[in-house]
DNA sequence: ATTTGTTTTAAACAAGTGTTTAAAATAGTT
DNA sequence: AACTATTTTAAACACTTGTTTAAAACAAAT
């Protein structure tokens, strides 16, 4: 008999879970077991230990990551239809996941990284051919002079920080949940536009 | 006699390299106690607790964070400049202490939060009287209508985030330490046109 | 019903955790 | 010098950690 959710399953559910909310080495594998109900042995059986767990769990997240990029990348869309499209997906993406941009930047950190290959991740994005897409509009005058580690850094920046600070921000001006999300939407547009502007300063006002 | 360098320094410095680079779970007490040339009993000696030890270290991370704005925030300047003074200083202070942002952020989502009190340094900023000089200015027409969150995030994200995701754009666009480091000079001055152009869109182009 | 293979558990392992204790080393005072 | 108070250490505490072992529970097949 085949159960509906198989162990294997129920126990990436909740490493998702608890490693999202607590990082590699902010958790036991005893809590993940636990969040799965079941014993500790069980999830080694299916995985052979903690970091090979995280490893999976941490890849599928990179590629979930990624992979919500790389739709938009390959659209059938002008550069700044890209770009509005991109940002408005980050966002509700990243809503969805809320911990995953501080996930991915403390693994990068992490000295003792798993034996996680991150390189694959980056070579599917310049893969997409969205770099030199840029590099082409920015030819043609199309888009702002601006180099692609700057550009990359404006729209990352702009999408994920509002996601990662929070609590932080919530902190800072006294905020509810409800209130920030409905700021963010608002937010949201502001980057937008400035974005926007910013690197199409020709025909920004022509394109709805 | 009194050393050049006291016990309680030394191991207060060890802590802070250590917990920001690895965070208070992800190193142990004997850890810090060795990167402080001691043993482990000292550092329990002087401080009773490595939640203890991790508070005094947070605190102290913290009013560095929030002095290093009051002194822009208080200073005799126009709206825009303090802004630009800000940019700079932001960019200059996070790259003396790369890990401060996200040892912030993870601090603030942790749910066992070594009892830290952060109100008190979101007060210290809303007392600067910075969020009051925006709105007038809003008000008088000299910055763009943008609620206060908004004008936050824009600032922090575009500030903070590029020396977050250090190691995450590098492994995207494959550059050396040293050429980030350059590189981030020019994204500075790219995210300051870009911000003031935004925000202060009618004498963007009078002020130097 | 017995055998087979798979899944799950309880229990144990050695190593590491935060913390404490009691003794040693050091400095300061008389 | 001897005594006191402070600083530092080695050793131990109870507990948690990641991982393994061996036995139990379960399902499938004969």
């Amino acid at each position: 008999m085949k159960k509906d959710v198989t162990t294997e399953e129920k126990i990436k559910e909740a490493a998702r879970h608890v490693f999202m909310a607590k990082g590699f080495a902010g958790c036991s594998s005893r809590e993940i077991s636990k969040a799965a109900g079941m014993n500790v042995a069980l999830v080694n059986y299916y995985f052979r230990s903690k970091s090979q767990l995280f490893k999976i769990i941490f890849e599928t997240a990179m590629e979930d990551f990624v992979t919500s990029m790389m739709t938009v990348f390959s659209s059938d869309q002008s550069i700044e239809n890209k770009m509005r499209i991109f940002i408005d997906r980050e966002f509700e993406f990243l809503s969805k996941h809320p911990e995953l941009p501080v996930f991915i930047i403390t693994e990068m950190n992490r000295e003792e990284g798993c034996s996680i290959d991150h390189a694959c991740f980056f070579e599917k994005i310049a893969a997409s051919g969205i770099f030199n897409e840029c590099a082409q509009a920015q030819a043609e005058g199309k888009m702002r002079k601006i180099n692609i580690l700057s550009l990359t850094l404006l729209i990352m920046s702009n999408c994920q920080y509002p996601i990662m600070a929070k609590n932080l921000m919530q902190g800072i001006h006294g905020i509810s949940d409800e209130d920030y999300t409905s700021n963010l939407l608002l937010h949201k547009q502001n980057v937008t536009e400035m974005l926007v502007n910013y690197l199409f300063p020709i025909n920004s006002k022509t394109t709805k």
